[in-house]
DNA sequence: AATATTCTTGACTGATTGGTCCATAACGAC
DNA sequence: GTCGTTATGGACCAATCAGTCAAGAATATT
């Protein structure tokens, strides 16, 4: 054998994670990977290949992230008290401007432009669409929403809220902002009254 | 006097609008810009300043005629009818991917570093807000939405709804999925059913 | 302990970055 | 037409970019 590693490669990338967020792809020069992961250049390059192969596997662990503590927020409370908390989760004041969401940089960044990048953001779109109707489904059943709605258009507009809310964050919008527009848009689900 | 200018100067931050709403300010370099407006190096920067004093310019000519296209919408049909249509105006199929949007774009690349982004973005989102309000108002009056909304609320859950909108567009999304997302979160202001 | 293999460090690459300098060109005022 | 002023185009700048290279350091196997 040889010699190993002297980094943590699951940290590095969360490291990396921080660095893209706060920055951007562009913007986050190789200097500021290495400088923000704590590791050399050429271990860098050696263990992700380049800028673009550390940035897809961050995206990764992102998403991944992400949608486990959507779902964690989705199981507790009431079908609507869990998905008022799933739209607001990580969003806590001040923490979407110091970091930003890396999910909804990458689409305002790239757009459709690269493939591997279309294929994590529709992939981790899909995952949190399909947890979002699961409980709008349960919604509907414990009769606290309305059930005209269609599950899946509701969990779009869930999550496409839930962009608007991170660019809302990032813009600098108050907690309570972010709070009374979940509920606003909550209402809209909710049984006839 | 002197030698007047060759180029128009509005015409020429409508073009560096495309250049930096497609790539974003970071990736957009002095020389994209100069081939996307067709003017050259030197007079960019004689009329601009810098790429950074260009971006404000450009930001807020966009903000102007961003929000002059939204009152325009708001101005047409019954409340709900119009703030449906200012919901998705410029959103229109493979728009957004081309180009994107600027004001979402420099919250999301800049955060609250730039006290001037800052400042254009701030007005800009206070104007919409004020606008979607008046219009809120003017439903609630005419007996089309419920009589228990606030309107700077309802504004403020439409001005991030329509951020959510644009990110959703720019990701690809259809545009039936958008106008479906715009309907189902109407439906939070539409009168008691 | 010798060896094969891999990791790390830092110097280095050509290309590109945002921005400047300067000589020349085009205009209005006189 | 001459002159002062401003616009233009191209060469040019140091700094930084993403990525490479080579030499040394650290390990597991033998």
């Amino acid at each position: 054998m040889a010699r190993p590693s002297e980094f943590d490669r699951e940290e590095a990338i969360a490291s990396a994670i921080r660095v893209f967020a706060r920055q951007g792809f562009e913007a986050a020069s190789t200097s500021d990977l290495i400088k923000g992961i704590g590791i050399g250049r050429q271990s860098l390059y050696g263990a992700f290949g380049d800028k673009r192969g550390l940035f897809l596997e961050a995206l990764r662990k992102y998403n991944a992230g992400s949608l486990a503590l959507m779902l964690e927020a989705l199981a507790k409370g009431t079908p609507a008290e869990s998905i008022k908390a799933a739209l607001l989760v990580g969003l806590g004041s001040s923490d979407e401007i110091e970091s930003g969401c890396l999910g909804v940089g990458s689409i305002v960044e790239f757009s459709r432009s690269d493939p591997e990048i279309n294929a994590l953001n529709d992939a981790a779109a899909t995952a949190v669409v399909a947890a979002f109707a699961a409980r709008v489904r349960a919604g509907v059943e414990a009769g606290e929403l309305d059930t005209e709605i269609d599950p899946v258009s509701a969990a779009r507009m869930l999550l496409i809220l839930r962009s608007g809310l991170k660019v809302a964050a990032r813009g600098g919008a108050k907690d309570s902002q972010l709070s009374d527009t979940a509920d606003l848009a909550l209402g809209s689900l909710r049984r006839s009254r």
